[in-house]
DNA sequence: TATTGTTATACTCTATAACTATA
DNA sequence: TATAGTTATAGAGTATAACAATA
């Protein structure tokens, strides 16, 4: 039962993650959501709430209570859409952008880190075999 | 950087692990937490509630609350522990073992689905690779 | 009419601290 | 004194529904 035993792992390492993602959080006084938030800002830049809430896989109020709390820690303001009256820019902040770019270090320490010791052909076959492995579980729960 | 390339490529899996495990416990009338509990319970047999804390990583009143629902909705019992009268066993009711089986028939369905198109030795290089990341993980959270 | 974001409300999970009973 | 579990309290995340403003 090796594919059982994959899955396993699968959610394993998932457990580790995102307890290790909880911990740097509450290190730098964040929390996982609202550091997720910060992350998917990062990557696509100031987005509308909405936007953000489908990325996240949340709910719209979900997403306005996040950035409440952001905005009070100075991470991230609201911004008037420049298009649409109805609608807002979330943008990153100076000092949420700081904190973007130390969540980036951490994590290429820590992909370091985890594939060190292994050689070269095999982290690449380890990327393409997970590659395989989030293309079916995408497909699988979009159906 | 195909390092980092592997941790996002994890995360991203994590991500939709944990929304296609929280989809089963709404399907289910279940939250993530408690299934959580119940596959644990289902792993090792009836324990005291401290044990399952340290299983689950969390604190002592939170299993409080989980079994408080659970007991609730039929899926477990508290017994009194036979050597320690300060303590309780925390056992799955025939319900709760109902309920365990059918997650223990969706973990496999879903492992099978997610290998099906890899040759076997490729699964086993992927089980083998996880093992070394995961043992890594488990190494860094613990410094 | 449909969409965007918010307010209102309720439930779940979680932690810390204080308390009770027992070891 | 230390441990096991609980009660009490508080905070964070989430969803649903209702609402106002705008498209």
């Amino acid at each position: 039962m090796t594919a059982v035993d994959v899955l396993d792992l699968l959610l394993a390492v998932s457990t580790l993650l995102t307890k290790d993602t909880s911990n740097f959080a509450a290190r730098e006084g964040m929390t996982p959501a609202r550091l997720h938030l910060l992350w998917e800002l990062a990557a696509e830049g100031a987005t509308q709430p909405h936007l953000l809430a489908g990325r996240l896989g949340v709910a719209a109020r979900t997403v306005t209570g996040l950035v409440d709390h952001l905005v009070e820690s100075g991470h991230v303001a609201r911004a008037p859409h420049p298009e649409d009256r109805r609608s807002t820019l979330v943008i990153l902040t100076p000092q949420g952008e700081a904190f973007a770019e130390r969540l980036r270090q951490m994590r290429a320490n820590l992909a370091r880190q985890l594939c060190e010791t292994m050689p070269d052909n095999r982290v690449g076959a380890l990327r393409e075999d997970l590659e395989v492995v989030l293309s079916r579980l995408q497909r699988l729960l979009d159906a």
